[in-house]
DNA sequence: ACGCTTGCTTTAATCGTTTAAAGTGATAAT
DNA sequence: ATTATCACTTTAAACGATTAAAGCAAGCGT
């Protein structure tokens, strides 16, 4: 079945394809197209079932209203819920998402934001991986509209939208604090990511303040590479010391699942024995046996953000936006009352 | 920063744009392109930081390389492990997907079917949502390319890529009732789609192969309006009957999430009381207290499958494949021994 | 001296749109 | 009778790539 296009309807009618053109994009009044021949247009386009082919017309407009996306794995649940948030957003500025999944690889990330690049997306919103600063300055110096969306390089000035991560391990830190421990680990990966890193001088600003000397062994860093091996020799640590903890802060919904899992498993209460407290929500603490507290990030607001950002910039050439947004603390079960 | 072309290139080597074309695509030598040419566009190539727009070489050669990928919602687990699977196949294919996600919803699915062919996709890989069987009739009849990916419409013959559903629940039925259970009750959805159906009679069929008298309220349909309500009163008959059932195998891992919340709110022990088998595994039983024994579907090969299919109707036409693919049934320690 | 290769390069059409500019009758004004 | 205006419509040049086909020297054979 061959494809229709605006010669198909112009000869099928018998005008030109430019008033096609006229008539199909609303400009019929505009151009003073006859109402005979708008309607005779309109009505041939229904009937050859006529779809504009949009690589033709992005070409002419050196326009593809087209935004990429790449998250860092699209088996993060925050992945999909910044995939949903900025779909939608999307949509109500006309612009389609074009996808990819960088899985926290440097190769992956570089293939895709090229990959992206040659398709002419009109601006790029980018879960960066780690070490791809290289190739953020390189997108800067090519132009492309872009922000960066979760984290960010602070030697790097570039819009981004973030949550205030210091903030959000503060209050929540402080939170477990007011609620009564005196003893706080605070689990979290071994890692360059300034955000991450935040949530840690969040944490420990918040002790600070409250005039709670910190432990060594209560900052515990967790290879990504032996995560369970590490939270479960981690766990073991701050609950056998002399005087053991009595809450775990954990950064990341992975590193929570994982030490849910070990205490589990060892018949630790959650929140008799230790409480729980989780940066971001996984699916998985449904099935727990208590409600965990854990701190919300505000997914469609990041994805809103990000399509503003985005948008701006490609409209208007806005330069120069951060936005950081804050996190909600969900109260559970999970820690002592 | 203006974009560099291949005109750009032609005016800077002091050559034609067809040569610098030819060189670019590796016809230097097929096209006897001097050496000395050869070498100095692919350095200017290099300096300019010359990126090939995807936009216009698909408008000339009309073909863009893109697969359209429709998921039912993006949140599924098994939307996600598809994702990756058809990502990962089709880059060896060399073909980039273009991704979506209908939310179940029946216009979402229209209009995404309708943006991925405007943007003139190459084929489309699609897990259809509930009443759009006169989308796909429309497809068909349009020509291009497609596979319908985990369901499919019986009274339409398209290509299809799905699992083996009705063998998966008769294999899992069969499971229970060797392991020593009389009274198996099945949870699904009240649901026109064929392959749930499907589901449901392997699981009669199963017990009749079985000599086992089937019970009316050991069938319970789910309606996905009121999940957790319609779960409650299921398990609440099912157990509370004069002969209460020993073992609930759900037809879909978020029926078994709401089941097992249920039976952990209600302090019903699994297996002890209940045995639990569940279609699909979720993230969330990693926090259950036990493994969950459930039907594994092989996402990898589905993904390679439907890209394969797809793949090859693009490229040879070939038409008329269905591909039906077997489960594989993990053991947890959720089923009595 | 004339055509014929050979080796390399350019010309120009094309893909399906958009859109400024020019074209075309008909009617009205001078 | 000439020109201007109006109400439409068509022409044709882009957008950035691909690729037949044609062009052009230089060298060779006769």
């Amino acid at each position: 079945m061959k494809k229709v296009g605006l010669k198909d309807i112009a000869e099928h009618v018998g005008v030109s394809i430019a008033l096609v053109s006229y008539v199909l994009n609303g400009q019929a009044e505009l151009k003073q197209v006859s109402k005979e021949n708008a309607e005779k247009i309109k009505r041939a386009a229904e009937e050859l079932n006529y779809r504009p082919n949009q690589i033709a017309k992005s070409l002419k407009m050196l326009k593809t209203n087209t935004i990429g996306l790449v998250v860092a794995d699209i088996n993060y649940r925050f992945s999909t819920g910044i995939t949903r948030a900025v779909e939608a957003e999307a949509k109500k500025a006309n612009y389609t998402v074009l996808f990819g999944s960088s899985n926290e690889s440097e190769d992956t990330f570089e293939e895709l934001v090229n990959a992206l690049i040659n398709r002419q997306v009109d601006g790029l919103i980018l879960v960066p991986v780690e070490n791809s600063q290289p190739q953020i300055k390189m997108l800067q110096k090519s132009g492309v509209p872009f922000v960066l969306l979760d984290r960010n390089f602070p030697e790097i000035q570039a819009n981004h939208v973030t949550l205030n991560n210091h903030k959000a391990a503060y209050d929540a830190t402080t939170y477990l604090i007011k609620q009564g421990h005196k003893r706080i680990a605070f689990f979290n990966y071994q890692t360059t990511f300034y955000h991450l890193q935040q949530r840690n001088q969040g944490y420990l600003d918040a002790l600070k303040d409250n005039n709670i000397k910190f432990q060594e062994h209560w900052l515990q860093e967790v290879k990504s590479s032996d995560r369970a091996g590490d939270i479960k020799r981690g766990i073991g640590t701050i609950l056998t010391h002399a005087k053991p903890c009595d809450a775990a802060f954990f950064a990341t919904d992975t590193l929570a699942i994982t030490g849910l899992k070990y205490l589990n498993k060892h018949n630790i209460k959650v929140p008799g024995q230790l409480s729980v407290l989780s940066f971001d929500e996984s699916e998985a603490f449904e099935l727990f046996y208590c409600p965990v507290t854990h701190l919300q990030q505000p997914l469609a607001e990041m994805g809103r953000a990000a399509v503003d950002t985005v948008v701006g910039l490609i409209d208007h050439n806005k330069i120069n936006r951060q936005v950081s947004l804050e996190s909600k603390l969900v109260k559970g079960k999970s820690c002592r009352e």
